[in-house]
DNA sequence: TTCTAATGTAAGCAGTGTAAACATTAATGT
DNA sequence: ACATTAATGTTTACACTGCTTACATTAGAA
């Protein structure tokens, strides 16, 4: 005996968004069978809402929350390098093991975040804590500190997208180990602490 | 008079493609306006493409082959820090122009680059050239090379996608530009030469 | 010159995002 | 308590997609 309103459609919406996102990819994500799962008809998504992208910026944006709390540090007891070290860590891995939510929220298929503010203060929320706990790392301005920011960023972001491509390439065993970039990334992979030591002392020690 | 048989078409395709892909993003690329476009029927295309993918494999190596051209380095002569600068501006300014190429040279969009040797083939030599000009900076081990390698790879691959990010963002007025990372982004985009030069170093000087 | 492989076409299937018109119900104002 | 309105659901339909299958044409090898 169910009703006729769903009562509660948005959230198990984008819950079920989230799982299938992550398991196949946004790109096999239709929201014909989002619906059908849901046991709804097709085209009731659209009450909720208005295009498949605004569907793909609250998975992006929950995929934010779920960051933030992979990394989040304690900010109001004294942040020390391996705490940051530490958070470097658990980003790329929040990376390597939620990749097709990552692709969500660091690629293209949400093109402009204000546009959805709701995801823009989740997005920032979860930069904001990393620059507050690197902030007291060192005592530099809030320019240079902005600075290493995002030097520390970029890197760790860029090796999310590279370790990944690297671990395609080595499943396929046709491909010979030796060649190509994709081979040194495994190295770093399997080192990861202390390769991330030398960086990040490298950025703060600028 | 034109002939049953096109003569040229495998290429004209591919252009065609780059061109589409560059100007409105792989994701609205369809293999029918494609045909279209070279005065062909809908399914001509399978003929030289298996796949969909198999297309985007050849844009993403045609990508691959025009960054090789823009980053080159002469190895011959000795090779200086500041070349490497200029090499990761380069790169970063290839991304940046050719945003949505470079999606898909290092998106998800062709999962596997092993099944496309030639793409492989174009991926990893753009990468060689990379390496062996930045070997000639230290005298270290292909070891320690292949780990600066990387990371001096990591963090401008990704500033790439962090700028990307940024300039949609400060495009869209309602922003507050002082909120979030992306701000800070920008301030690095203004001065990138400065920015790369210290990064570089402190890899380098490890 | 014949045969075959390469390359083209036509028709059609199953699936997609989304718009429009309509149905049901929850919420609200009097 | 009841009428009205807004929210949320359904049906139907359009234009589009990737891709398969069966067939047509032609270039190049035997």
């Amino acid at each position: 005996m169910k009703s006729y309103h769903h009562g509660n459609l948005k959230q198990e919406l984008i819950d079920c968004a989230c799982r299938l996102c992550e398991r196949d990819g946004y790109t096999k994500l239709s929201i014909r069978t989002l619906a059908k799962e849901s046991g709804v008809s097709q085209t009731a998504p659209y009450r909720h809402f208005e295009t498949k992208e605004a569907l793909y910026a609250s998975v992006a944006q929950d995929g934010f929350n779920k960051l933030s709390k992979a990394i989040h540090v304690n900010v109001d007891k004294k942040v020390t390098k391996k705490q940051i070290i530490d958070m470097a860590i658990k980003y790329i891995e929040f990376g390597l093991k939620n990749a097709n939510t990552y692709d969500l929220m660091f690629g293209t298929a949400v093109g402009n975040f204000a546009e959805y503010p709701e995801l823009l203060e989740s997005a920032n929320s979860s930069y904001e804590n990393f620059r507050s706990s690197f902030s007291q790392l060192a005592n530099d301005s809030d320019e240079v500190i902005a600075f290493k920011c995002i030097t520390l960023w970029s890197m760790v972001h860029g090796l999310v997208g590279i370790l990944r491509k690297a671990q395609v390439v080595a499943d396929e065993p046709m491909v010979n180990p030796e060649a190509g970039p994709m081979s040194s990334a495994i190295l770093i992979a399997g080192n990861l602490e202390d390769h991330l030591d030398k960086v990040i002392s490298g950025i703060i020690e600028n």
